[in-house]
DNA sequence: CTGTATCCCGAAAGATACTG
DNA sequence: CAGTATCTTTCGGGATACAG
């Protein structure tokens, strides 16, 4: 590894870590991102009020951000339909579809090492830090 | 998607999103836990002092803060060598190194479609977000 | 050399109220 | 219904100085 790019990331940048211009840390977006991700993945477009339940009521400025960030993206599309009341509904791309790929490998790894995540965190928690001498 | 955890998620946590009960967005770690993988990938164990210089001499404060939580969820090793000069060495565990396979696919992801986010961006930033009518 | 100890800053997130 | 407008809080990250 030679040159690392340390430029600060902005919320809704995402990056190629192995181009070394750019060797920051990934991150699709803010911390909803995957979630709107989750709920939109069955295909069936959603509506903003939809939207806000299974994410346990986020506020309406914090899931405007997240949307305008991941449409931006091309990650979902804004599709206004004309009438009274109105309508606007959310559905991912087929970019945003692509993102499953990777969020599922995570997700995959996540769930297969949850146990041994916390048996380390157990034991750093109460031996106060393994400390290997050599 | 029925429930969904709204816990904050402290920098050094990760999350299993399918497991209902965990549904927030992945975070292996903080801005530098990635780039600190990468440069511990080729399995040499690299001192303190040796691992600031590919992260832009980061501050000692946030990259012990770094090391710390990687230490404490399994994914570095670090070991004291009891000379005068002190001398830590951290390795990968292989926890840490199985982390490289979904940050590979990420990695993978994002190259591959780099072109395609900046369209989407340019075309949402000129003609001020992109309005489908139906 | 390998860290701590403080102080500080900005971005992101949340609370609340209001509008077309 | 689908947002905006403000205000406030939180916290990760950075700068600097110092210690064992």
């Amino acid at each position: 590894m030679t040159e690392l790019d340390t430029r600060p990331l902005p919320r809704d940048l995402f990056h190629d870590p192995d181009c070394s211009e750019h060797a920051q840390p990934i991150r699709v977006g803010g911390k909803w991102t995957a979630v709107v991700l989750r709920c939109l993945e069955d295909g069936r477009p959603r509506r903003f009020t939809e939207l806000r339940v299974p994410l346990h009521w986020i506020t309406p400025k914090v899931l405007t951000e997240t949307l305008r960030s991941m449409e931006r993206n091309g990650f979902v599309s804004r599709t206004v339909h004309d009438e009274n009341p109105p309508r606007v509904e959310y559905a991912l791309t087929a970019l945003g579809r692509s993102l499953l790929d990777p969020l599922d490998t995570a997700c995959a790894w996540a769930r297969a090492h949850t146990p041994e995540i916390a048996d380390a965190r157990e034991s750093y928690d109460t031996d106060g830090g393994v400390v290997s001498r050599a």
